[in-house]
RNA sequence: UGCUCCGUAGUGUAAUUGGCAACACGUCUGACUCUGGAUCAGAAGAGUCUAGGUUCGAGCCCUAGCGGAGCAACCA
């Protein structure tokens, strides 16, 4: 017996240790996660991943990757490597269980013929416009089909002339026959088939009816063993429907149970499927993996790890309260796994050219620093170091303010890894009041780890050796929208809230030498600023960066 | 004016058979630091949508309201 873990568990969890207890389908546990082929994968997506693989996981059980593709006109094969590869990205796996929903075609259509045959289902010749008026309102109930009480062999007649495609598409449907005065309109006879002639991705020309939603998905479940079925919170008013389906077809006491969560919503930020496709048609974005993107492959370019949307997952929960959660969340979770694994790099961002007048010009000196102050472990690397060094722009101030420790004129800090300089001077474009070059002695015994090392100054800088930097380009992201909900506001669109400054793109900034090797998703802690990974553009001798998300900042904060 | 689901600090979640409302993020202090950003310590912030009821005792149970979301695709 393993030691039972005291974190409390989401309610689904609860339901199914409860399940496992009384002994439910011999006590097995079998999910699946059910994609539709049309888009990719968002964060959104990996909670349910998170829950359908994770639960099978926990409790010894599997999960089932099915593409739900029940619709050849919306669904593309482009899409089915995409999803697989984000699924394995975040480190779960199926197995030899890739299957389709198009699999079951064959036993969906049985399943039709036979409730046909028990007068449980039956092929209607009018228009949508008509079914849809007669389906009622939610507060009206809804008018039986002249065709509902049509003989079961005429049904069963036309059925099959449907699929053979002797009619044209939307001039029939099959319904099922449950109950037109259901408050639940989704009983009210749910259209079960629909005449569809675009050819399949998989199944080619073979159908020409297509189960609809509701009549594939609990089927498939049932035929695949799934014992809990994981979906978010719409699907709630299907169950009863589900529940009807599964009990028509039923032969033994096994039965799938539909359990239903809140999706996941992100603030600032949208995750309706059709949006994000909107935003990368009208090329707002640059396409579905730009890093802005709340996509799986947009976060891993951003510099996104796997474990870092895990842990997110795992913070917010299951519930069915309708949430909007906080981008800070989750970029918590993304500096907290950083913060172990990132080697610190230093980056100049934006480089303002420092000279150490009485340092030896053609000196050279290797610097020994650690590549992770978290993670001894992680080592050490060799900076060079010289006269001419780049710091920050904002690490000098002519006129400081109060409380600023940085450098400003008779001022003195301490370049990490190296020396402590003091400001003697400093040359200005009296033009553009842009500082030009700043002019600083050194004091030779404060070298990290000498003997007066120990002397205290205020501030520590990053900085890079003029002669050995490398140049590359950065990419500042930010958050995608400037409204906390773009997509919740009735007058306007979310389009209307696209964040002008979502991305800066910084040309010459000055990294240290050992940034030249760097390999695209490579990621680092630029020090003092932020984590950064390299993009998939980058390559040797035109590195691009691009920032994964900024460190802290209580200066910046001070600041507002 | 139907049905279903949901209302706990700013946000997200806890509170296993009713027992002083807890945790994380965020915010604000302070300490420490060769990352102002790591880390550590601490603080503020809800009395659980409202009103009744049951009970010695209710966030948990009951009733009635109020508020929010979803449901009327030949989408999933």
């Amino acid at each position: 017996m393993n030691e039972e873990s005291k974190a409390p568990v989401s309610f689904i969890e609860q339901f199914i240790i409860d399940d496992i207890r009384e002994g439910k389908n011999d006590g097995r546990v079998h999910t699946r996660f059910p994609p539709e082929p049309n888009g990719y994968l968002h964060i959104g997506h990996a909670k349910a991943i998170c829950l359908d693989f994770g639960m099978a996981e926990k409790y010894g059980g599997k999960c089932n990757l099915r593409f739900d593709d029940t619709n050849p006109v919306k669904e593309e094969v482009e899409y089915i490597d995409s999803i697989k590869e984000d699924i394995h990205w975040l480190g779960f796996d199926w197995e030899n269980r890739e299957f389709y929903a198009s699999d079951y075609f064959g036993k969906l259509f049985e399943f039709a013929v036979d409730l046909i045959k028990r007068g449980l289902a039956y092929v209607d010749d009018q228009p949508a416009d008509i079914i849809s008026t007669q389906k009622g309102t939610p507060t009206r109930p809804g008018q039986a089909s002249p065709y509902r009480e049509r003989p079961a062999e005429e049904s069963l007649d036309l059925f099959y002339r449907m699929n053979e495609g002797e009619f044209e598409e939307g001039s029939r449907v099959l319904r099922a026959k449950i109950d037109m005065a259901s408050p639940n309109m989704h009983m009210r006879d749910p259209i079960i088939y629909r005449i569809l002639k675009t050819p399949h991705h998989r199944t080619g020309d073979t159908w020409k009816v297509y189960p609809m939603y509701d009549f594939a998905h609990g089927q498939c479940d049932y035929f695949e063993g799934i014992t809990h079925s994981l979906c978010t919170l719409e699907f709630e008013i299907h169950r009863p429907l589900y529940d009807w389906l599964v009990y028509q077809l039923k032969t033994s006491d096994y039965r799938p149970r539909q359990i239903e969560f809140n999706r996941l919503n992100l603030n600032y930020t949208i995750m309706s499927k059709r949006k994000l496709l909107e935003l990368v048609r009208e090329g707002s974005v640059n396409g579905w993996d730009d890093p802005r993107m709340p996509t799986l492959c947009g976060l891993r370019r951003r510099g996104y790890t796997p474990e870092s949307i895990k842990k997110f997952i795992d913070l917010i929960g299951y519930t069915k309260v309708e949430a909007i959660n906080d981008v800070s969340l989750l970029e918590h979770a993304i500096r907290d796994d950083l913060n172990l694994r990132a080697p610190r790099v230093f980056g100049v961002l934006d480089p303002v050219k420092l000279i150490i007048t009485n340092y030896p010009e053609a000196k050279v000196e290797e610097m020994d620093i650690d590549n992770n102050p978290e993670d001894p472990g992680m080592g050490s690397r060799k900076v060079p170091f010289s006269n001419e060094i780049y710091i920050e722009r904002d690490d000098f101030m002519e006129d400081p303010p109060h409380k600023y420790f940085r450098l400003s004129p008779g001022t003195e800090v301490r370049l990490k890894g190296a020396y402590i300089i003091k400001c003697e001077s400093f040359k200005k474009n009296e033009g553009s009041g842009l500082i030009e070059e700043i002019y600083c002695t050194y004091d030779p015994a404060s070298r990290s780890g000498g003997e007066a090392a120990g002397r205290k100054v205020k501030g520590t800088l990053h900085w890079v050796s003029a002669q050995h930097a490398v140049n590359a380009e950065v990419r500042l992201y930010d958050r995608l929208f400037d409204h906390e909900d773009p997509a919740g506001q009735k007058e306007d669109d979310y389009r209307k809230f696209l964040n002008p400054d979502s991305l800066k793109i910084l040309k010459g900034c000055m990294l240290e030498p050992s940034l030249a090797s760097a390999k695209p998703s490579d990621k680092f802690q630029f020090q003092r600023v932020g984590y950064f990974c390299a993009d998939l553009d980058s390559k040797p001798g035109s590195l691009v960066f691009n920032r994964t998300v900024s460190l802290k900042d209580t200066w910046a904060k001070m600041r507002k």
